[in-house]
DNA sequence: CGACTCCATGTGAACGCTAACAATTGGGGG
DNA sequence: CCCCCAATTGTTAGCGTTCACATGGAGTCG
């Protein structure tokens, strides 16, 4: 029987050119020890001559790992979740596995679980989710897993591994930053309420503000747009007490930012405005901001070297109902948190009467 | 033989459950149309019992096909990319496919060769390249397909299907209403070199101005970032005859308008500064930027439709060498450009003598 | 009423790989 | 000199699916 000579070639074509059997050219393959260096030469000439790669399909379906991670994400067209998405990526493929990406559309149960079933019917060996929402967060839990998940700026409560930066500490840094330069008070314009990270933002501001003894003003919302920064600062430039202000990241305190502007408040002089996440424009604005850098990268490769980890786990009780046989007591779900830094640029000054 | 039971269920499990061979239940699964609604009924009854799922590994293996479409990008932090990346994602899903994300680390050919190894390794069905610039664009043309491929910002005389924004359309667009303004010239800060997006806003910048017989200055370069944008702008504010600059991106045109502030040049004043991409900021710089969208997402979906024809065909040449037999002539390669719109805000006027 | 078709279903063989075991060789120790 | 063990290689049997074909029963038609 001839094949198709338009068909890529298999490993038994290759072992026809060597000289040997199939399963010796899998040994090669696998770098099995035993294996003269002689014949490896002629099974390598063989690969190489032909062109011949392996097909990793089938050998998916007997070994039962896929080399695939799946990564669930939301909008990646933030910097924060691109970011992190890029770390992952360059992380995961040091480590030799293939990525699956999946971005849901609306942040809802049903697109969470078609999300997971179509990785599940993939047969991904592991899952990085990066949904900061914490409804999403807990319907996660609640969706049997069959293999680990990672997640990335989830809830570190609902008992699944997580990797964060630490929100909390980011929101007290700014806050102590702008109370320390003499501020009475701080206002704080948020992110969407149902955002973790924006929760922890914003607990770490309140949290700041109250053991300083300092008033605790209502906080604002936004959508993390510019647009949204723009209306909310308009709200703010009319607030004559205001005289700094943490907003929740970046683009929205552009928005603030050119709101005050155009009411012809000052900035740092008059209100001084705070950012979140140091994306590069923002060291270019007008003033430049003073902000909270947030290592992306790093957050990509601890979310994926804590897979990793799971993986190389025998017994895969990743996830423990409960407590179980008293045998193995259940290990917590591991958490990694890494610290963010606080920029100071020009956007931040001691208050001046307005 | 007793399965295992903590391993997933598979086709024969559902048959048996459903008293029928695992032939039918993958009738069912295929939506054939010769099984008896009752049967059909049956099987589905088994299949959710059971919880069971198609292996598409193994399904793959038979098939030879993943549903799986392969996305070579470069650096998936900048807007464009990964606006696109989020486009192609969408409209993939919509489409069926599952996502397979290579980023590469550098524009070098061998980065290309190993991201393109690691995909066919992977069995795609086809691959979005979104990779701008030229060498490696040249490259690609040179290693030989399985499948088939489309460029996104490509080259398109390689001789590979592509789909593009009209990058020389849109240098033309700012170049003709900085002119229309009645500036004398257009300054131009272009992207890397070697990047067939910042070579094709040049040329549209550049035979506007031969066209209007304007002289065409010098153009600077830069890398894309804020802060290149600011370096050129630091020489751009010493030359006292520069009244409007048409800078490739919008993140170096927020660059060249801080580089311009701190020189007490005032935009749009005395320096029209326009920009490209229209990326969510740019509305809220100061002041506001005129500059050029382009739908990314539209990109993202015209690149999934063109690959989804080609794995339409039936025949699969889909790259010809040659002119070859003279019976089929080699159909061209399909090319889609999406048009981009110029966006009129404020940092652009009439010019004002210096 | 026999032959023929159509429908519904089952059976066996791939797909390309790895795991488990079998077979063959060569060398060292008793 | 023979036996045993290690090293090297081959053989066979799956992995879970789809494809090609076989089977059997119910109509249909001349």
């Amino acid at each position: 029987m001839v094949r198709n000579p338009h068909r890529s070639p298999v490993m038994a074509d290759v072992a026809r050119v060597a000289g040997v059997s199939h399963q010796t050219v899998s040994r090669v393959l696998n770098d099995h020890p035993n294996v003269r260096p002689e014949t490896r030469e002629r099974v390598l000439a063989a690969i190489e001559g032909l062109g011949y790669r392996r097909n990793s399909t089938a050998r998916a379906l007997v070994t039962r790992r896929t080399d695939t991670l799946g990564v669930i994400t939301f909008d990646t067209t933030l910097y924060g979740p691109a970011s992190t998405l890029h770390g992952i990526e360059r992380a995961a493929r040091d480590a030799g596995y293939f990525l699956s990406i999946v971005s849901l559309r609306d942040l809802t149960r049903a697109d969470l679980a078609e999300a997971l079933d179509h990785l599940a019917r993939q047969q991904v060996d592991g899952i990085v989710v990066i949904v900061p929402q914490s409804a999403v967060a807990v319907a996660l839990t609640e969706m049997p897993q069959q293999v680990p998940v990672v997640t990335v700026e989830g809830d570190a409560d609902v008992g699944l591994a997580v990797v964060n930066v630490d929100q909390h500490m980011g929101g007290a840094l700014v806050t102590e930053h702008l109370l320390r330069l003499g501020h009475r008070t701080v206002w704080h314009l948020a992110g969407p309420e149902d955002w973790l990270e924006a929760q922890a933002r914003l607990s770490g501001w309140r949290e700041t503000l109250l053991a300083a003894g300092a008033p605790v003003p209502p906080p604002l919302y936004g959508d993390w747009s510019p647009r949204s920064g723009y209306r909310n600062g308009q709200r703010l430039a009319g607030m004559p007490d205001v005289t700094a202000v943490f907003v929740a990241n970046d683009q929205m305190a552009l928005g603030v930012v050119r709101a005050l502007h155009e009411a012809r408040i000052r900035v740092p002089e008059e209100v001084s405005v705070v950012g979140f996440d140091d994306i590069p424009e923002s060291e270019f604005f007008a003033p430049p901001l003073t902000t909270v850098a947030q290592d992306f990268a790093e957050v990509g490769r601890k979310a994926i070297a804590l897979l990793l980890d799971a993986l190389a786990e025998e017994e895969p009780p990743w996830r423990h109902a409960g407590p179980a046989d008293g045998a193995t007591p259940a290990p917590a779900a591991p958490r990694v948190v890494v610290r963010p830094q606080l920029v100071v640029r020009r956007s931040s000054a001691p208050p001046t009467p307005r």
